[in-house]
DNA sequence: AATTATATTAGAATCATTCTAATTTGTACT
DNA sequence: AGTACAAATTAGAATGATTCTAATATAATT
């Protein structure tokens, strides 16, 4: 049970240490999730996971690197992640912070603008302010 | 000279000093910029304005509330802000934190998604990302 | 010119995050 | 299974960007 967790871990490259596991846990069981360091050393102390701070962010750090979460961009000070790799938008509530997903199909730009010279597209994301 | 400067502070609401006329002149004389506190502080000192880093900061939240400027949605841990109000959109290269305007007609979405119920869209950014 | 609300300032405080260097753990190889 | 060694974890310090504090200065208004 939780297998596809550990190999996931195991795929990216990383090694599979305990920390790292009951980090993928909170992540990836469950419905896709937004979050940021904080969330995760929330969710690490209720289940009293005795998991060091300093982990939380490595963690996050190698696996936003491994691309196994993705950052999002925001005006907040804070690093926010998105468990869904899919090629996927956000609705944005700049108040709440709230996030919500848009489905690719669900926008589509009308035409690529050309990116400068020697420059290829890697991907592009698009957010919609709400209010 | 320099007139269309004080009018654009005065007309948003903020009084006018000197310090806020100093550091709008650095922002709006020349082509619209892509900027952080650190740039301004920077020009700041080159131009031995004598204006503390607490007024640069208040200065850009102010002019930000105000709509003078507008922030930039990164993943960056610093503020970036644009002088350019007009709809438009990035190229961004997370290497280098290169930012290049794309214009409001070189992109459009083919649709809208609709936003949650209650909510209506403020407005839209594209960010795409180059290497 | 006097009043009063607002802005500026230096420096302290805060917040998120990264770094340091000591300790522990995972993995590979006997 | 035991050893070796690279890699991960940790507490706490350090950093970097930004905001706060509370004393002083300035702008706008009477």
């Amino acid at each position: 049970m939780k297998k596809f967790i550990k190999a996931k871990i195991e795929k990216s490259g990383l090694r599979l240490t305990n920390q790292r596991i009951k980090i993928a846990e909170i992540l990836f069981s469950g419905p896709p999730k937004h979050f940021t360091a904080e969330h995760i050393k929330l969710e690490v102390k209720k289940k009293r996971l005795n998991i060091s701070l300093a982990t939380i962010y490595n963690t996050l750090r190698d696996f936003n690197g491994k691309s196994l979460i993705r950052q999002i961009k925001l005006e907040s000070t804070r690093n926010w992640y998105d468990t869904c790799l899919e090629d996927h938008h956000h609705f944005y509530n700049s108040k709440t912070q709230q996030l919500i997903d848009i489905k690719k199909n669900d926008i589509s730009l009308k035409k690529y603008p050309s990116p400068p010279i020697g420059y290829k597209i890697k991907k592009y994301d698009v957010l919609i302010e709400i209010e």
